[in-house]
DNA sequence: CCGACAACCTGTGAGC
DNA sequence: TGCTCACAGGTTGTCG
């Protein structure tokens, strides 16, 4: 599910309900995800109060406060949301976590795949190795067509999977990069070295204006994704080529193909991207 | 360094 | 109706 604009969405919405709360009750019904649950979580949390929440590429950041401040490192993985659930509202089934706060209210995490992982670091947060390579935020000015240019010299891999590089880029996955690519007219076959410094400043600019429009909107939900109030995104409507393969293409009417790179399905228009 | 590929896990939809 | 198979929003590790 979570690409860039679902995390932000996710963060927005749960972001009143669970800054300046104090955890009284964590309840791990599944401690087995992409990351262990940490054993010492549940003593970590209880008691502590949260901070104003961040987001670092897909990843949600969580600051815990008090004598063992730290940060919880959440990602969703292909298929986690988390959403505020009242008190007494019974969880379903690959509903995680819990963290109960002091007002009733309750972040609750659900995870069919368990591709997901809550983790907890206490130091820096830049130090996690996980965080430390990774590229610029997209909708940041240190990402723009000239980086896209210069790291892709000399490169055969396909721009798509290329523009879904986390060193490259963050937050780009293969639902956007698709969109992308077809708002700035580029065969997402095409090796990433041969791409020219003009169609990469169109396409940074694509990027940046697809996922923040898709942020307006709340992201996409395509099964079960819900924002942190339990809504559904409804950028889906919006989509261009990604999951329309077989359909008609909406600027020129040809029919959208579906090829596979770098293990991702990928639709796009044969006409419109060159 | 680069790129291809498998792996992690469950649910769903297509096809038979 | 029911079975099997391929595939799904992401990331990491391994191998050549």
């Amino acid at each position: 599910m979570p690409e860039l604009p679902e995390v932000e969405t996710t963060r927005r919405g749960i972001a009143p309900h669970v800054e300046g709360r104090e955890v009284v009750e964590v309840v791990v019904r599944q401690p087995r995800l992409r990351v262990p649950v940490p054993a010492d979580l549940v003593d970590r949390l209880v008691g502590a109060r949260l901070g104003p929440l961040g987001r670092r590429a897909k990843y949600l950041l969580v600051p815990v406060e008090g004598d063992e401040p730290g940060t919880l490192l959440w990602h969703l993985g292909m298929s986690g949301s988390l959403r505020i659930a009242r008190l007494g509202e019974l969880p379903r089934k690959h509903d995680h976590l819990d963290l109960v706060l002091d007002d009733g209210g309750i972040l609750r995490y659900h995870d069919p795949r368990r591709f997901g992982f809550v983790d907890w670091l206490a130091g820096s947060v830049e130090a996690d190795r996980r965080l430390a390579r990774l590229g610029p935020e997209p909708l940041s000015e240190s990402f723009d067509g000239e980086r896209l240019y210069r790291l892709s010299r000399g490169r055969r891999l396909a721009v798509k999977p290329f523009v879904m590089d986390s060193a490259v880029v963050v937050g780009v996955g293969n639902i956007y990069a698709a969109e992308a690519l077809f708002l700035a007219g580029i065969d997402p076959r095409r090796s990433a070295g041969r791409v020219s410094l003009a169609r990469y400043l169109r396409l940074a600019a694509a990027v940046k204006e697809v996922l923040a429009a898709a942020i307006t909107q709340g992201g996409t939900t395509l099964r079960d994704f819900v924002g942190g109030t339990g809504e559904p995104g409804y950028f889906k409507q919006r989509l261009n080529v990604y999951g329309r393969h077989g359909e008609a293409c909406r600027r020129c009417g040809g029919e959208l193909r579906l090829v596979t790179l770098g293990q991702r399905a990928s639709v796009f228009c044969t006409r419109c991207q060159t």
